[in-house]
DNA sequence: CGTGTGTTTGATGAATTTCAAAGCAGGTGG
DNA sequence: CCACCTGCTTTGAAATTCATCAAACACACG
């Protein structure tokens, strides 16, 4: 509770050195110390580029930090035995990748940027230790891991529940907030994906994809030329998405 | 490491009064010393009953505790705002319910007894201040949630590239996995849950249940009678679910 | 022994996939 | 600078899967 001067100077030079950082973002409401920021500060100090394409981590690889994303893009997917893909989530400046990881220590999905990207990787057991002296740490921890439970069970609701159209429609506008929140446009975007990614999210064919995109046309909903993104009604394009759960990611 | 005679004899009291508890579980494999384990101890001494139907909680609900199942059996499930349901997930002896609530401090899902059950309520708030004292307590505890997001991806690869028949299979061997890890038979078994709700779950009509029972029967894969279960080939029914993930949780 | 809830099966129709072919854009090398 | 190539996107037509509607059935409970 205790905001001395010195501390919020920390803070800032923290958050400037990586600005976005899911990690930063959920420790700065709390009130720590001179000390334990720079002790944060030393465990996401590195930065690590990687380009279009290429993969952060893979399914099966070790566990050894979990990343925040600094600028870029990426996507999570998990393989069944028989070669079928399941795209698990997008994942764009200022949010978190490997939770998944947690539970066995091993990651648990395949971790590719969609275009020249920037993390900054958080050594995990760095963090745990960190943690433990650090109550505020850890209960964000566990927030950031409960958050992704939820928004994994909106995804339920979205592949169990709704029609193709009102999936990508809630697609769409789910970019649209993300990006909003990080203080870019919520109507006029760029897709970093292909339409069979997006297809493989949503549980449809690419095919399907171009058609839904060629129906929110056909309604004045979107611009959708390529992967440049208008949104022209937000009201309208949300009234799509009725079917779609409390309003927490949508 | 150490683990003295004492020490044991106070997990094994433990396990007693709380057979089949994730959270004890999750604490088994680790040194605990006598003190902690009795700390422990307090957090879960206490017993709740719900009757069959009634909810354990709500969407909405402010998060108290997290519930370890003691005995019977729950779905949760979460509402569009336009009145869809869909089931996120079916929970049985020995794991846990509202890790979802961790995120916002309120559920974010409704825990509804589907047979007369009993819980062990984890008070959150003293979880999370003895798991600064017991840094495995804290890392089992984020292990647990990850693991929730592990399956929840398999669900979204069930739901994403799988079809009906392919659907009911997956959960068939679920079930009948988690049933033989604690001790009962991965063979025979009773299904808890309407055909509508399991159809909720795969993301299907509850004809579309029935008609998938009707296949796995005539190709003798199981006898299905009803609710009561026999599993007739269970490699024959692994590989009608070739398009399932590692083999984790099916 | 009726009543209600849950299950099964059939017939029909709608939504999505599949297969196929053409169009478009960006990047490369002649 | 243009031609070509490759990968991605779009659109059409046919096939398939699943949902919907409807009716009969089974079972448990009061």
């Amino acid at each position: 509770m205790s905001d001395s001067e010195p501390q919020l100077l920390h803070l800032h030079t923290l958050k400037a050195s990586c600005a976005s950082c899911s990690v930063l973002e959920l420790c700065l409401p709390i009130g720590l110390t001179g000390v334990e920021v720079e002790r944060l500060d030393t465990l996401i100090a590195q930065r690590v580029k990687v380009k279009k394409g290429a993969a952060l981590y893979r399914t099966g690889d070790p566990l050894r930090s979990l990343y925040a994303v600094r600028l870029g893009f990426f996507k999570t997917s998990v393989l069944s035995v028989d070669g079928r893909e399941q795209v698990t989530g997008f994942q764009m400046q200022g949010e978190m990748l490997g939770l998944d990881a947690i539970s066995t220590d091993h990651y648990a999905c395949n971790a590719i940027a969609l275009e020249d990207s920037e993390v900054c990787p958080i050594p995990f057991s760095n963090l745990e230790k960190l943690a433990r002296d650090l109550p505020s740490l850890q209960h964000n921890l566990n927030k950031l891991l409960s958050q992704e439970i939820v928004r994994d069970h909106d995804m339920l609701l979205m592949l169990g529940n709704m029609n193709a159209d009102e999936r990508l429609a809630g697609f769409l506008l789910n970019l649209s907030q993300r990006l909003n929140r990080r203080g870019y446009s919520s109507r006029d975007f760029v897709l970093r994906m292909s339409r069979e990614a997006i297809g493989s999210y949503l549980g449809l064919r690419l095919e399907t994809i171009c058609r839904c995109i060629a129906h929110l046309r056909e309604e004045n909903l979107v611009d959708l030329q390529g992967r440049n993104v208008k949104i022209l009604d937000l009201p309208g394009l949300r009234q799509k998405v009725t079917g779609c759960h409390r309003h927490t990611e949508l």
